[in-house]
DNA sequence: GAGTTTGAAACT
DNA sequence: CAGTTTCAAACTC
């Protein structure tokens, strides 16, 4: 029990993935994949990218598969000037960064990646300048996140990972089936997995890849002040923890990052999103995990195929984790120290893995192990905020942090320093112990480690199909099962969560002020219940949420696409805010429909609906942040192929009979979350 | 900080 | 799949 095996592990995926029909799902996908990820990766990603240093070289790697690849980036660098300065501007129109486009132009033409992001970064504008699309992604997620926008940093977060990783993907799919499969070195990494990623990728990544595809070229969302005000303490570790993921995947390299450069890109976007935790604390932690295994894996393997496939893995988790963070309130205060933080990991760009990992083990590895692997350097502040010091985790004493019971665990990342478990095994250097445990039990429940809360997206008015009304549309996967709690305290997943239960939940006595599982909650209703839920919220949480938003890179194994989730608003980060959905959201969009066609279904998650409600809520500010990013993330990637996609033929269900997981146990047979994808979103944005 | 309550996760 | 046990967090004091 305690000590997963990687036989266990091993026994899976590989060979599997590639005889299933994912597999050729996937493959059959694949040629369109490439050349959405070929604009992408040229467009936007390669042309940055390409200048980028050694570092980027990783993700050449990914499309290094593909010679073509490789081609086109470098024939597109020259153009990046140009495209990149489209790019810029389209993003600036998001982001309404005027000083972005400048900037950007510049950057274009230097084409400085990293490097140059690294001092730049400093200044927001560069940063968003310098990221052109990207980039752009990545500081998106970040000042989605901040902007309170958590959806936005999802968004964004989705968008990145979701370009990068699905072209990769794509790419190694078609060439390589998957050797890596077997990854034994996969195995190490926690998110490694890449069997997994394919397994659980094929059908809900098919959606997500779509999505992402779509999503990635229209990906304009930029927001790139949103950045500028990022910046904490927390940040930093989470973006330490982010780098390294982000690192790992090379595959998100094409988004422009290499390996380390990536990584800092990613971690800045995803840091945002961690952000949320500023004031959190350490909510980060859990990024690290992961991430940080994947960071790890990724400096181990170099391979280019593993790496790719890791990478995406990784990404995914990074990305999930990134967005998972969610942050609530500080979206200012979390905007600047990201942005600062973010800089400042650029800044060292070549350290800016390492920059990150410092970041990490701040607060949250102590350990150093994964930190090690790259860096040594800055460790930044970290601390700084940690305020208490605050990044406490876990305390597990009996499970030895390889069971769901460890928040850390079950977030997918790593415990650190602020966990006060006891012959915790859930840690880098056990990385093979963990990964086994891990998929022992995704083996048992697919869902596992997939975020809690998913969220569908009402918020699109379109898409109308929902149900459930509910404000939030956001769900628990499962349900709760309360009996004694009223769904009114955090024992409560769904209240914890920041929504409301739904008819899969078997609570008794409901009073769930997010919303009970009859529906009760109007919306004018909702409004009044969840300010009151998040009231207490606020009361309760915190500080809350760091694992939980950790969970969120679940997703990344499950699906890819889901990982997007912007965790939103729930979180909240001190107790400012009270988190609509804390944690665990995740929140997919929609296009699922091919994949659902396909096999896919994937857990859908939909956007927040709230958004706005919190950014009003959490700041003032939010308009502007959140028109500029949640919008532009959506909107970008929503609304232009996303919706329709989401659709899906039926409606969306995305259970389909074989569906991912055969069995799911978690899924209550009958109900299962279908998570009806949603359209992306439509409409917050800003236009 | 210790002790209780709670409901998920794990186990049978 | 249900029932029971285990577990660690949430909560209370
Ligand atoms: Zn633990
Ligand atoms: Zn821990
Ligand atoms: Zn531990
Ligand atoms: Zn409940
Ligand atoms: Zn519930
Ligand atoms: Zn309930």
């Amino acid at each position: 029990m305690d000590t997963p095996e990687k036989t266990q592990i091993a026994a899976p995926p590989v060979s599997a993935h590639e005889d299933s029909p994912v597999f050729n799902f996937i493959r059959s996908l694949s040629p369109i994949k490439p050349v959405k990820s070929a604009h992408i990766a040229q467009t936007f990603t390669s042309l940055p990218f390409t200048s980028l240093p050694s570092v980027f070289t990783s993700p050449h790697a990914n499309f290094h598969k593909d010679p073509s690849f490789l081609r086109r980036h470098q024939s597109l660098d020259p153009s990046n000037p140009n495209r990149s300065s489209e790019n810029h501007n389209i993003v600036c129109r998001n982001g309404d960064f005027t000083n972005g486009i400048s900037q950007k132009r510049e950057i274009s033409d230097k084409k400085v990646s990293v490097e140059v992001h690294a001092e730049p970064c400093k200044e927001h504008s560069d940063f968003a300048t310098e990221f052109p699309q990207n980039l752009r992604h990545i500081f998106y997620n970040p000042e989605g996140n901040l902007t309170g926008c958590s959806a936005d940093a999802e968004s964004a977060v989705e968008t990145a990972g979701m370009s990068t990783p699905i072209i990769p993907v794509v790419v190694k799919s078609p060439e390589k089936p998957l050797p890596e499969g077997e990854g034994q070195q996969q195995n190490k990494e926690w998110p490694i997995d890449a069997s997994d990623l394919f397994i659980f990728s094929s059908p809900n990544d098919a959606e997500a890849f779509r999505e992402l595809i779509q999503r990635s070229p229209d990906f304009g969302t930029p927001v790139p002040n949103f950045h500028r005000g990022l910046r904490r303490r927390c940040l930093d570790f989470e973006i330490a923890e982010l780098c390294k993921l982000s690192g790992d995947d090379s595959d998100y390299s094409h988004m422009a990052l290499s390996q380390h450069d990536e990584n800092t890109l990613v971690n800045e976007g995803q840091l945002p999103v961690k952000s949320e935790g500023d004031p959190l604390r350490c909510t980060l932690p859990g990024i690290g995990l992961h991430l940080n295994a994947l960071a790890t894996t990724s400096n181990d393997y170099q391979s280019v195929e593993h790496e790719n496939l890791l990478s995406e893995n990784q990404l995914m988790n990074t990305q999930i984790s990134s967005s998972s963070l969610n942050l609530p309130n500080a979206h200012q205060s979390l905007h600047e120290s990201l942005t600062s933080v973010v800089s400042e990991d650029i800044g060292s760009t070549d350290n800016g893995v390492l920059v990150v990992q410092d970041g990490s083990q701040s607060c949250a590895y102590p350990d150093g192990e994964e930190l090690d692997h790259n860096s040594p350097q800055k460790k930044r502040r970290k601390a700084e905020h940690s305020e208490d010091g605050a990044c406490k985790r876990c305390n597990c004493k009996k499970s030895k942090c390889l069971k769901l019971y460890c928040e850390c665990f079950a977030a997918g990342v790593y415990c650190i320093e602020p966990c006060s478990c006891l012959d915790c095994l859930n840690k880098p250097i056990h990385e093979n112990t963990v990964l086994a445990t891990r998929k022992q039990i995704e083996s048992r429940n697919p869902l596992a480690f997939a975020p809690k809360v998913i969220r569908a997206s009402d918020s699109f008015p379109d898409t109308g199909d929902d149900s459930n009304k509910t404000p939030a549309s956001a769900r628990h996967k499962r349900g709760c099962n309360c009996k004694k709690s009223g769904c009114l305290k955090k024992y409560c997943e769904c209240y914890q969560g920041g929504v409301g239960c739904s008819f899969n939940c078997r609570c008794e006595g409901c009073k769930n002020s997010f919303g009970r599982k009859d529906g009760s909650t109007l919306i004018s209703v909702e409004a009044e219940v969840i300010e009151e839920g998040k009231e207490n919220f606020e009361k309760s949480m915190g500080n809350q949420g760091s694992l939980e938003i950790m969970k969120q890179r679940d997703p990344i194994q499950a699906t890819p696409s889901a990982y997007y989730r912007p965790s939103n608003q729930n979180t909240y980060s001190a107790k400012n805010e009270p988190p609509q959905s804390t944690s665990f959201v995740t929140t997919s969009s929609s296009s699922v429909l091919h994949a659902s066609q396909n096999q896919g279904q994937l857990k859908h998650i939909a956007l927040q609906p709230e958004f706005e409600k919190h950014y009003d809520n959490n700041n003032n500010n939010n308009k502007n942040n959140v028109g500029g990013k949640m919008p532009e993330v959506l909107r970008s990637n929503d609304t232009p192929n996303t919706v329709i996609k989401t659709t899906s033929p039926n409606g969306k269900r995305v259970s389909s009979p074989h569906s991912d997981f055969g069995s799911s146990p978690p899924l209550r047979s009958g109900r299962r979350l279908i998570l009806k994808s949603i359209p992306s979103f439509p409409s917050l944005t800003q236009h």
